[in-house]
DNA sequence: TCCCGAATAT
DNA sequence: TATATTCGGG
């Protein structure tokens, strides 16, 4: 016991208590106004204690603002304000409330330039959301202003120190100047039962995805072994957060981690350097990435890219290639080993243009498809039926390309249990950027068949997301596709959007639709399982508990580590079909596109969040997107954006 | 004195 | 369960 018990005080300026927070907005115009109170008081419940008693208050001017302010001394404890307004700006009306109120304003605006944010920023803003405005803006202007008031309160406590004591009914508040160590443990008997009834809990963080991501953006910018506490709170620079918040998070994110590693025999620490230098990603660090780590290091026979030292990127980053140019590129075949060579069917096209390809250990580099002179895939033939035809056999290229073992055999299977092409492990995830497009990806092999109509891949919005679908994919055996979910699309959804702070979200079987992703009814020969079975896969993703079972299962190799990936993350944000290829906007008013080519009823319908009509919702990304580069140069604010929604 | 991190409390 | 707090020790 003996800990502090404080209690704000009521100062002139504050005279609320903890158990109310009070946010003030101002917009002059008065649709956004609406839009965003009601965003705000819809949302607040989800961050905040419950307890605690939230109220919004909109004005349409500044001076009404003001105006508020002081009639309702100390009642707010955040202003947030649009900043082109009549009259003043919010600028203005910031350095205003600073200086009367010192209270902590948000500044919203549609206006995205970096010099005006800047000095919005400079000026004293607490920060800068750029309209539209979406729940995660509105919860971290929550959990602002919940930490401000704490903060604030604390600072008022630690110049006059005030002293909740309960007695058990009601609470008294006693005034001391100066408080010392050894009188509060006189006191603590006395305390006893504030404990249980304390008129004021101190504000307990939320990890929303948002903290959380920059949570694991800190451990990677510092390595696991360098983040303790206090670094990793600096480098998060989150306002209100404090040490032991951090150390209480990473408390549990090691736990988290341990429970991980510890599924497996631990390989410890081989490979690391390698792992560490292929996780160069901005994602590098995600959870994904330790997920990958965490198997790979487990089941080195799964790491190929480790072992033939491909320079992939791990993690969320999932397998980005480079951008190297444009040209095109061709096929990819995947030999069904099961049957005959002459009833193989190579069906597999990659996508030309910059490919991001997750799956496994297929790393779709640019100048790998296509090109007969590239060892790495060779285009072999699209309908090609010679499967011995080992520059049919990319994995065989890509394995001579690289001497390392294991040796694939034209089969791609090799003896050390690596078998690239079959399974779950599989399946290939490839979007496509610069204005290119998946046709065809398909392993052709029993076990789980990336799909779509004509054996396109889908990613949808990226599962993390905890929005829409996750993947496209059949069921399918020898003969027969079977699909799950309505027969033309599935998806497999994943359900546990944005929990606070889980690290391991869950993943349900659930179409695009909301409907359940039916199991096939069939259970499905060489390590076919179920629907329920392979959500586990997904759940792989999360905590690895089915890793075990797939691993038994026959043609279920791979590096499911990878099926997390970056790419479904470039689809995340407004994409509409609209033509052929799918593109980024170069400016914020064109709408991205996305096709898959050979059907144009594959839809993209990826955007930003939300649950309005595609075509009514904003893009939540403004990134900056050059056909001719590639991931790497994807705009930090996109990224960040990306970050903010994210579950890693 | 700081602050880490396991243990424990809430 | 998730997060906060305590507390021994480097």
């Amino acid at each position: 016991m003996g800990r502090e018990r404080f209690v704000p005080a009521s100062s002139s300026k504050t005279t609320s208590s903890l158990l109310k927070i009070q946010i003030l907005v101002v917009d002059d115009d008065a649709t956004s106004l609406a839009v965003v109170a009601s965003m705000l008081r819809t949302c607040g419940p989800q961050v905040i204690d419950p307890k605690l008693e939230l109220s919004v208050v909109t004005v349409k001017s500044p001076l009404d603002a003001l105006l508020q302010l002081r009639l309702k001394q100390g009642v707010f404890d955040l202003v947030v304000t649009d900043l082109y307004m009549p009259v003043m700006n919010g600028i203005e009306l910031q350095q205003h409330v600073n200086e009367e109120f010192n209270l902590p304003v948000v500044i919203m605006s549609s206006d995205d330039k970096e010099s005006v944010i800047m000095e919005s920023l400079k000026s004293g803003a607490a920060f800068y959301m750029v309209k539209p405005i979406n729940q995660n803006d509105l919860k971290n202007v929550w959990q602002y202003a919940v930490t401000s008031k704490k903060n604030s309160n604390e600072d008022i406590n630690s110049s006059s120190v005030t002293e909740e004591r309960q007695d058990g009914k009601g609470c008294r508040k006693k005034k001391k100047t100066k408080r010392k160590i050894e009188e509060e443990h006189e006191e603590e008997k006395e305390e006893e039962e504030t404990t249980t009834v304390r008129a004021v809990k101190k504000t307990k963080v939320v990890w929303t995805n948002s903290l959380h991501n920059r949570f694991l953006h800190a451990i990677s910018h510092l390595g696991l072994e360098k983040a303790v506490p206090k670094k990793i709170l600096e480098f998060m620079s989150v306002p209100g957060l404090t040490r032991e918040n951090v150390a209480s998070h990473l408390q549990k994110y090691r736990i988290f981690l341990k429970k991980v590693a510890d599924r497996g025999n631990s390989l410890a620490a081989n490979n690391l350097s390698e792992t560490e230098r292929a996780s160069r990603s901005t994602f590098a660090s995600s959870y994904a990435s330790v997920m990958l780590k965490s198997v790979q290091q487990r089941y080195p026979q799964f790491s190929c890219q480790q072992k033939l030292g491909v320079p992939v990127q791990l993690g969320l980053g999932g397998h980005i290639s480079s951008a190297l140019g444009s040209s095109s590129v061709s096929s990819l075949t995947f030999p069904n080993h099961q049957q005959a060579s002459s009833a193989r069917n190579y069906t597999h096209h990659l996508p030309h243009g910059t490919s991001n390809l997750i799956g496994n250990r297929i790393l779709a580099r640019q100048p790998c498809f296509g090109n007969p002179a590239n060892p790495l895939l060779h285009e072999g033939n699209r309908t090609g039926t010679t499967g011995s035809n080992p520059n049919r056999c990319p994995l065989l290229k890509y394995q001579q390309q690289f001497q390392s073992q294991p040796n694939l055999d034209q089969n791609c299977n090799n003896p050390s249990g690596c078998k690239p092409a079959s399974g779950i492990g599989n399946n290939i995830a490839c979007v496509s950027n610069s204005r290119s497009y998946v046709n065809n990806i398909s392993t052709d092999n029993p076990g789980m068949q990336m799909v779509g109509g004509g054996g396109r891949v889908e990613m949808r919005q990226n599962s993390f997301h905890g929005g829409n679908g996750f993947m496209n994919w059949n069921i399918k055996d020898h003969t027969n596709v079977t699909s799950i979910g309505d027969g033309s699309f599935n998806y497999l959804v994943q359900s546990g959007k944005a929990i606070a702070g889980q690290f391991p979200a869950s993943i349900t079987g659930t179409n695009q639709d909301n409907r359940p992703v039916v199991p096939p009814t069939t259970q499905q020969q060489n390590g076919l399982r179920t629907g329920a079975e392979e959500i586990d896969l997904f759940n792989i993703i999360n905590d690895g508990s089915a890793l075990d079972d797939i691993l038994n299962q026959q043609h279920m190799n791979g590096d499911f580590g990878e099926i997390l990936s970056q790419p479904a993350i470039y689809l995340t944000h407004n994409q509409q079909q609209v033509g052929d290829g799918f593109n980024f906007p170069s400016n914020k008013s064109s709408q991205p596109e996305i096709n898959f080519s050979r059907s144009n009823s594959y839809k993209a319908e990826v955007n930003s969040p939300g649950n309005g009509p595609q075509q009514n919702r904003e893009p939540i990304m403004d990134a900056e997107y050059n056909t001719t580069r590639g991931i790497q140069n994807w705009s930090e604010e996109f990224l960040n954006s990306w970050f903010d929604d994210a579950i890693f």
